[in-house]
DNA sequence: CCTTGACCTTCCCCTTACTGGAACCCCCAT
DNA sequence: ATGGGGGTTCCAGTAAGGGGAAGGTCAAGG
């Protein structure tokens, strides 16, 4: 399989899985002419890769979850500490999230929003 | 005032304070010793900088806002637009978030995290 | 056989919003 | 004069790729 097909059916893109080959995440042969040959086992990595990062993992959780990943023998217990840590920064950032909204939803809320120059949005952001 | 002093009480730091003049968003005059010298002026707009930065506005939207903040004739309405976009923003972020912390708490709930090599988070993330 | 267009390669710069560090200058107290 | 705690500039790096140039390759059509 070239690149193209394996960005296609792994969901990523091309520049993303050269970016993964230099930084080692994966390890695709060569033709003769110098395309990359990916095998079976290699999209499985992308697929893999791609839906990790989805699930918000920082690419060095992914090299963390992909060496689990090929090591039959791992406890699940590795496995799931990463993925608990992964999310309570899941929820750290929803809190913080909301947080925001609240705020900016009430000066939002306050704001006339018509031609005329007084702004409770600007004053709450100016106010020392 | 000196550039410790305008952090301390804005509460950005002295690398932030020295980036946003070389961006642009501030401009202190110099001491002739060559060290920045803050008015009023510039503090409050360091502190509107921190706050806006804390509520997620981009620095380009800070630069909009910052605009809006010293025009005394600005309308509320463009002020009200940018606030709007930014709340969308945040509330399409923490749909993304939610959806990753359900399906990740999903499998981490299936997941007996003993020693055995049995992992249905890593199931989960290879599965085609 | 030649060309065209789609695909592949490497390489380098750009992004966001800073942070860290090196090397150096300045001011005040001892 | 010296020590410490300011300040200054500039260079490099971060996360995770994206954009685009310059060029090699392959398959189909005329």
């Amino acid at each position: 399989m070239n690149i193209g097909t394996v960005a296609e059916r792994s969901g990523l893109t091309a520049k993303t899985i050269r970016y993964y080959e230099d930084i080692g995440l994966v390890k695709p042969l060569r033709d003769a002419n110098g395309y990359r040959a990916f095998q079976d086992k290699e999209l499985h990595k992308l697929i893999f890769l791609s839906r990790a990062r989805a699930l918000g993992f920082t690419i060095e959780d992914c090299r963390s979850l992909l060496a689990l990943y090929e090591d039959e023998t791992r406890a699940s217990a590795d496995v799931k500490r990463i993925a608990k840590e992964q999310l309570m920064q899941i929820e750290q950032k929803v809190a913080a999230l909301g947080a925001m909204h609240d705020t900016l939803s009430h000066l939002v809320k306050e704001c006339a929003g018509d031609d005329r120059p007084d702004c409770p949005i600007l004053e709450g952001l100016g106010r020392g």
